[in-house]
Order: structure tokens, then C-alpha cells, then sequence
DNA sequence: CATGAATGAGAATTCATTCAT
DNA sequence: CATGAATGAATTCTCATTCAT
């Protein structure tokens, strides 16, 4: 047999490799070059492996979101019954990232927002993303207002509300870490849910 | 004189183009050549007036976040004292856009925070506005507090919270229309200041 | 003013340095590297003037029909009414060449019969091209045919065999100078003429 | 035994890809993953056959030829003595091609004859192939003219003639099959003969 | 023999910036 | 001030060729 076939680990390492400078150049400015050296390989070797650079953006795009989506499956399995617990357990799958390769694909995140604006099937897989999200965030709070005896009227309101913090923390994080500092997303999210739930009026 | 006026008007006509195709293309790809002919000018005339694309760019930020200000400052000229009409007039300000200027300045805006990411002069004037939006909010939201005999201890966590919400409403609209629609973000934030503020113990 | 816009002598400029480098190396090997250096320009000038390389190809492929039709004109305007004499001089238009420019323009026009294969656009000018010989061809062998007081039966047929004799000869010299030598052409199809038209049976 | 017929198979599968692809994209376009796709084979294994993707060109063209050859000699066996019934015959087989895979010969042919400008080896073949038929040309037209008592001074003319344009008809139906359709150009080149040949004064 | 991953040179194209007019 | 032609570096992408397996 020949070189053996590892088209699916290299694919990984490319993508890793535009994570990384995407983190810290854009996407513009991560030239296939710099992505090349970044992952270790040659720069013929990513058009080998990847049709485009666009190709690229769009297999990490998937990767971003299927590792937030695993995040979160992990920490609902683990938060239990209690729909107060599994929605925060939600958020932090979101927002509670600690080391700095979370930090990258934070950034890599906002940085595929800011395409999603101008890219038709980077915008596709973005919306995609945060309407599963946001389908999440309705069932977790309308869980929870079933579950304290409260009416849903705001359920739809309440999860937007959500969703968009989430958005904006990541943002604010990214670019002005100093005001949103790491281990303060959290609480604050815990703060808006106490708020938003509790502020609901018994059914 | 040598007609200063005109030095001003050129610049304003130069970063409107850049504002105009940043909305649409992004910072990379807002070319000169593109953004003079949104302008109406040639593209030679953009590095008279300006050394750079890049102070194109500083210009542009510069002009968004006094647009934002001067927005706040009205509305809340207007609000009158009620704490409560204040704080939702401030929020309104930054959410409450309704028309196709205001939306490409939101993407605008997007964009800028982006770029924040990389370049020093955009993120320190990004994170100056953000801390400027965040006093703000700190003040209002602390008087709401006290005008309502409430703890103040999660002040600073309300603001970042109605922060963030903003930001990422400016993200997820201008990226994903459908999930938040024109006109649905102030109402939403409406909800998160009656909950923030609503949940916080009497004093 | 500024600089005095020059675009369409750049364009010829930029034309001629396709023909001369075309004519050599085909289309494909003709960089747009050398072009520019043919025509004495900057690589990145190319650009400026042509979106693509493509568009200088379309450029010249106009200038070469523009250039064989103008010399047919020319030809017929000398010819006088004979109509024998009218169909030589429309012939020896586009096969009695003599200088290198000639020998160029013909090894350009072989190459863009070949692109034609591959290209639509070039194709849709090569056709038409062709498609107005052909006109003209059945034109004066009609009125050729009607003159002597032959059958014009075969008029269509004549006219194609016309054409395709020019065709092949443009090839057959171009790669193979030795078989059919400058100069050569001309009295072949003289010959050709002499047959095609006197075997028609008389009226 | 190696089997040295594998590499004789392998390598015409090669020639065959190269014929396919070439036909729809010329030679410089014609990459070696093409034309391996076309051939069913990897890409590695075509360098294990030929050197370069030049030297399957080189087989390409000599194939093309034999083809051809084949083809007249088969065709003139059955023409019997008559010269002229082998005059056309002769001209049949260049140019009474009527199946797709006839068609892609011709455009490769056409193809060949196009890099036979730039290309030493190319050329060198393609001129011997064109005086390989030249010299049966001659060889028939001087038959017909002896058979039937003319004068041969204009033999060389009207082969010449013929072979212009037989390679002239390759030329326009390849890029405008429309002008000259399938089954149009046999009877063309008839009336050329007739033409021709008749016109030459008895001798 | 066969595979397909890997390389690196070179291609077209883009574009901020400069500058003659 | 204003123009738009000109430049050249950088970028993405292609591809013949090599080579480890």
C-alpha cells in the first residue's frame, strides 16, 4: 500500500492551524501561508487537502460547533434533573471557558460572526448554530418556568435575551478582555437567568 | 484660507465609504478603489486626506462611537428623571435602529469589533467605548437601584450583563436577521432590565 | 488634470503584447508575466487596464477580426467589379501575408481557434468570424457563378471549401512553414478558384 | 516474464485519458489528475509510464497518426484501382469522421497541431505526418491526372490545396461545427477533386 | 507496479500606496 | 486639491513531479 491514507487527520490539522491564526489575524489576514506553517505542513498541501482557503472556514465552522454542541450535551448529561441547574448548565458549556485554547476558539467564533455577514454558507452554518442554540435556551426556560409554576408568555423573549448575552460576552471578551475577565461570564449569565426567571409571574 | 471646511467634508465622505462597503465586504475587503467610488471620489484623493486605510478606519470608529453618544445623549435628554425611563433610553439608543443607515452602522460596528481583535489603536478605542457604555450603565442601572430601595451589590454585574445582551444583539441581528428582528431587541431588553432589576432585594 | 488617461492605447499596448507572446507560446503559456514585458509595461498595469487575462485575449481576438476585415475591404475597394478578381482579392485579404507581423497575427488567429474550443466567448467571436467569411464568400462566388452563366448549385459548397482551405492553410503554415511557404497560399487557391468555379456546368 | 504487456496497456490507458481530456481542454489545461481520472488510473502511476506529461503527448500524437494511417490504408484497399475512387478515398478517411470518439481525435488533432508551434518534438512529428500526406496526395492527384491524360504541373497545387483544407475542415468543425456539419466535408472535398482535377487541361 | 500524499515553483489576481500631471 | 495611471508585493490557487509506503 502506499502513504497511508490520513486525509481526515491532516483535514484536523489544517483546520487547527486556521483556528489558530484566525484567533489572532481575522480571516483575511490568515493567509494560507501562515495557516500552513501554524499546522506544520506546506502551503501546496492545504489546497490538496481543501478545495479553497473558503473550504477551510467552512470545515472549522463545523468543528466550532460540534465542539460547543459536545460541550454542552456533556454538561447537561451531568447537571441532572433540575431545570434551573441544566440551564445554567447550558450557559456555561457556553460562556464558562477557561484555558487559552478556549480563548482561540472564542475568538475563531466571533471572527466567523463577522463572515457570517458577507458569506452565504458561513451565515448559513452560523444561523444554523444559534437557532439550535436558541431552540435549546427556549425548552431550558420554558423547563423551568413549568417547573416554578410561572407563565411562559416571555419564554421566546428571555432565551433571545440569553443568546444575545452569550454572543456579546464572547465579543466583549475578545476584543476587551479586561472588562468581561475570564470566570465572570458565568455568574453574570446566573445573574440574568435569576433576574429573568424569577421576575416572571406565577401562574 | 485654504478652505478647511473641505479638508472636513472629504474625510466625512471618505468614511462614509468605508462605512458603507465595511457593512457589506468587511475591512479587508473594503478595497480604496471600492471605497472611493462609494464615495464619489477618486481613488488618489483618500491618501490625501488620509496616510492610510488604516486611519480610514480609526476615523470611522471615531464617528460611530460619537454617533452612539450623541444618540444616548438625546434620548436621554428626553427620557426626563424617572431612573428606570433612563436606563431603557440608554439601552434604546444602541438597540433601538430601526432604519438601513443604522443598520449598516450596526454592521459596521461588528466589523470594528473585529478588528479590535487585531489591531491596537481600533481596541483601544473599542474598549474605551465599551468602558464609556459601561459607566453609563453602572450609573443608571445604580440608580434605578436606589430610586427603587434595592441592594446595590450586583450592579456592576447588571451593566455587564445589559452590555453584553447589546453587543450581541448587534451580532446576531446583523448576521442572523430572522432570529432577532428589527424592533424585537429594545422590548427584549426591556425584559432584562425588568428582571436585573425586578430580582435584586429590597433594601 | 492629472496623468492623461491613456487606457485605449494601453489597451492596444497591452493587446499587442498578448499577439506578440501568443504567437510564440499560446495562450496558456503566455504569462501574464511576459505579456507585460513584451509590451513594456508592469505586470500589475495588465490588470489595471484588462479584469482578466481572459478580456485581453477577447481584446485581441476583435482586433484580429477588425484587422482581416479592414484589409478586405481594403482589397475589394481595389479589385474593381470583375467578380473573379473580387473573390481573389477577398482571399488573398487573409492568406497573402508576407511580413513577421502577418506571420503573428496568423499564429495568434490559430491559437484562438483552438481556445475557441474551451471558451464561449472566444468561441461566439470565432464563430461569428467565420460565419461572416463564409457570407462573404457565398456572396462573391454566387456573383461569380452568376456572371460566367454557371449553375450556382454548389455556391454553399465552394464557399466552405474556400474557407476551410484559408483555415488549414493559417495552421499548416504556422506549424509547418516549410510545406505551404509564404506565398505559396495565394496561388493555390487561385487554383482552387479556377476549379471550383469553372467545373460548374454552364446555365 | 514482467509482464510487459501490462505496461503496454497502461500506457495507451494513459494516451487515451490524455486524448479525452485534451480534446475538451486543450493541453496546458489538461492536468495530470485529469487526464489520470480520465484513465481511470492514479495520478503517481502515470509517471511511472512516462517520463513527463510531455513525453504522453508525444505518445498522443504518434498514436493519432497511426490511427489515421490505419485508416486511409484500410480505406484505399478497398477503393480498388480507380484513382480517383482512391483520392477520395484517401480523403474519406481524414475527413468522413462521424462518431464522438472521432470527434475527440480530430480535436485533438487540432489541439496537437497548436502546441506543434511551441514545441520542437511536437512539430517535428506533426510536419512529418503532414508531409506523410502530402506526399500520398500528390502521389493520388498525379494518378488522376495521368490516368485521365492532364497536365500534372499544378499536382503539387492542388494537394497542397487539399491538404490545407482537409486540416482547415478539423479546424472549423472542431470550434463551429455548425458551419461545416458531420457528413458535410466529404462531399465538400468531392467537389474540390472534381473541381480540381477536372479543371487541369488535357494533355 | 501502484498509490496518493507531499512539495515547491509559478500562475493570475488584488490592492495599498505613490506620483506625474 | 484632484486625478487616475502605475507599481510591486502579497495572496490564493494550480500542478508537474517526487517519493514513502
Amino acid at each position: 500500500m502506499a502513504r497511508p491514507a490520513n486525509g481526515v487527520e491532516r483535514r484536523a490539522q489544517i483546520v487547527d492551524g486556521l483556528l489558530l491564526v484566525m484567533a489572532r489575524e481575522g480571516y483575511e489576514r490568515a493567509s494560507i501561508a501562515q495557516v500552513a506553517r501554524a499546522a506544520g505542513l506546506s502551503p501546496g498541501l492545504l489546497h490538496y487537502h481543501f478545495a479553497s482557503k473558503h473550504q477551510i472556514l467552512v470545515a472549522l465552522v463545523h468543528r466550532l460547533v460540534a465542539q460547543v454542541t459536545a460541550r454542552a450535551e456533556a454538561l447537561l448529561e451531568r447537571a441532572g434533573e433540575q431545570p434551573r441547574r441544566r440551564l445554567c448548565a447550558f450557559l456555561d458549556a457556553h460562556v464558562a471557558l477557561g484555558d487559552d485554547a478556549d480563548g482561540r476558539a472564542v475568538a475563531a467564533w466571533v471572527v466567523v460572526g463577522t463572515e457570517a455577514m458577507r458569506d452565504r454558507q458561513v451565515r448559513a452554518l452560523y444561523v444554523r448554530a444559534l437557532e439550535g442554540s436558541l431552540g435549546w435556551l427556549r425548552q431550558l426556560v420554558g423547563d423551568c418556568l413549568t417547573h416554578e409554576r410561572r407563565v411562559r408568555r416571555n419564554t421566546a423573549r428571555i432565551a433571545a435575551a440569553l443568546l444575545a448575552a452569550v454572543e456579546g460576552a464572547y465579543r466583549v471578551r475578545t476584543a476587551a478582555p479586561a472588562l468581561l475577565p475570564v470566570g465572570f461570564a458565568a455568574p453574570t449569565l446566573r445573574t440574568m437567568v435569576d433576574g429573568l426567571i424569577g421576575a416572571e409571574a406565577p401562574r
